[in-house]
DNA sequence: CTTCCTGTTGCAAAATATTTGCAACTGCAA
DNA sequence: TTGCAGTTGCAAATATTTTGCAACAGGAAG
């Protein structure tokens, strides 16, 4: 499951409405968003732009919130789903985002690989994909 | 081999000086780099900032260089080379960032699955593993 | 060689994203 | 109630990237 305000606050950490509400919209989302687009989604009162980046940032820093590196210029977020690995899709043509679960995603090869000829020890992964979605593709054959 | 600025001429695009540059500064880097480093490895006279944000979004339009993401705040760039195809683990603790050609990077499985059940024509995908390299873990160590 | 045209550059300014300082405020503990 | 530690809003500072515009460079045409 997703991480909740209730770990925060076994972790030592109030559980403030702004952190319950960023995972709760975190969890909610299919695709990983932006400290922009979590904000418009906050219920009113919103909060300043700052405190969200100042929880997003305590959130990552507790691993209950992944922080996503599209090709844009903006950083996006994610809840850190327990067992749950994801993976993204994003398409060149409408920069459309799609997330999925890798019926297998073995990459523990690689990562020994990693540890035996660079010596880390890696923790985490993240991998993107980037192609053109169905609708574009109609789209370019028009053309 | 890397792209170089004969292939832009190819392309019908003139071969400036600033472009053979960055050609050169992204294919001599073992990592990606950023918009500023890419700067400072500039050769005086050093164009505006705005000239390399110009040309890196031309050359990575056609695609001779990729950007690549990672945790921070901006962009990176990397020379694509034809064949070869590069990933990097980054260390959480101090930054470093490291590429490595993995002996053998079969994801084609996953993207067969991708074009199956959402549809997309993958063209690329980008991997990066993160992890504390082995200063950072005798660090840890002793603290 | 000169003229014209297209595309590139530098410079300044705007737009966007993120971080920081600080004072006010909140909730809990003494 | 008082005090304290941590959180928030607000304003301002930074950093990054984009854009408008006028000057400029190089090749094609005359």
């Amino acid at each position: 499951m997703g991480p909740s305000a209730e770990e925060l606050r076994k972790l030592g950490y109030p559980a403030t409405r702004g952190r319950g509400e960023i995972l709760r919209i975190l969890t909610e989302s299919p695709i990983p968003l932006s400290s922009k687009e979590i904000l418009d989604r906050f219920p009113a009162p919103k909060p300043d732009a700052s405190t969200v980046y100042r929880n997003l940032s305590l959130l990552v820093s507790l691993g209950m919130v992944r922080s996503v590196a599209l090709h844009e210029r903006s950083r996006r977020y994610e809840a850190a789903t327990d067992g749950g690995h994801r993976h993204r899709v994003v398409c060149k043509g409408c920069g459309r985002i799609e997330s999925f679960e890798p019926l297998r995603c073995d990459l523990s090869r690689l990562e020994a690989d990693i540890r035996g000829t660079l010596g880390y020890d890696v923790k985490d992964h993240s991998l993107e994909f980037f192609g053109v979605c169905p609708q574009c593709k109609g789209r370019e054959r028009g053309r």
